[in-house]
DNA sequence: TTCTTGGATGAGAATCATTATAATCCAGGA
DNA sequence: TCCTGGATTATAATGATTCTCATCCAAGAA
């Protein structure tokens, strides 16, 4: 079993980033617990270390963690509002890389499943969901 | 059969809304086409007809829209980047209120069905879904 | 060890979407 | 016609994120 110096060290190589202090700090605050996590609160949480560290260093880090899979970005967000006419209950499918937002048809949710999961008292009425993937154009370009 | 202009009046009747010239020419260019469209889309498709009218009026009545119902939001955005060290595939449930997000557990996706409904070329590889509710507080609270 | 060098960092400016503010406008009722 | 409250406008302010660039520093070369 290795430490998570150790484990960071290794994912680093692997992704063949430089294993800094301050890389190192970052991801162990996002490790310390299970959650989501804001650059805010990592920022919180490393300053206390590392009290030097730049926000800029936060952003940059994440970033870089989530491109090279060592983090998940949890909501991957348009820049922009977007809003519609089509009132009827329909799904979207998003683009993780490019955020293009297009309709989805058909019922492949098992709602029955779904509200079994949803802990008590979380109003399910109606759920729509976001489902994430690579639109044409960006899984070719890859 | 009703003109669009009888049909906005009626819903911004029915919501209690002043039907003013503005809202009117803000829903209609919503309307035109179906699509999701952004503010600074809908401030250019509308300046064309009302060269005078401003943005913040634009981001006042889409909210307004949206929380009466007459346009929907599409993707419901947290104000911030949000990060987790789990890469354990796994889904979320998100509230539209208040943007709070929780792990959800189960698989309550027919990836069959949504397979055979994805655009080709659309790469589904490992489909993450968010699904959309209301939390308990929030749905106690309204 | 000392030197070299490219990537990493830190501080702060800049950007962009969105919201807040406050003055003005205006439709509808007295 | 005059009043009035909500709507609109222009602009300032905010907040998250990115950019810029001077400085730092670790690892390899000499
Ligand atoms: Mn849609
Ligand atoms: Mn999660
Ligand atoms: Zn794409
Ligand atoms: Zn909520």
């Amino acid at each position: 079993m290795q430490t998570s110096h150790e484990q960071f060290r290794d994912l680093a190589w692997k992704s063949g980033l430089a294993a800094t202090h301050q890389r190192q700090v970052i991801y162990e605050a996002v490790m310390a617990a299970p959650g989501h996590y804001s650059p805010e609160q990592i920022y919180a949480a490393v300053r206390r270390q590392t009290p030097s560290i730049s926000l800029a260093t936060i952003y940059n880090n994440l970033r870089l963690f989530v491109e090279h899979g060592l983090l998940r970005e949890v909501s991957p967000r348009t820049s922009t509002l977007l809003v519609e006419g089509n009132l009827e209950p329909h799904h979207h499918l998003v683009c993780t890389r490019c955020k293009a937002v297009q309709d989805i048809e058909g019922d492949f949710i098992n709602y029955k499943k779904l509200s079994r999961q949803a802990p008590r008292g979380f109003d399910l009425t109606q759920p729509l969901v976001e489902v994430f993937g690579l639109c044409r154009r960006c899984s070719a370009e890859k």
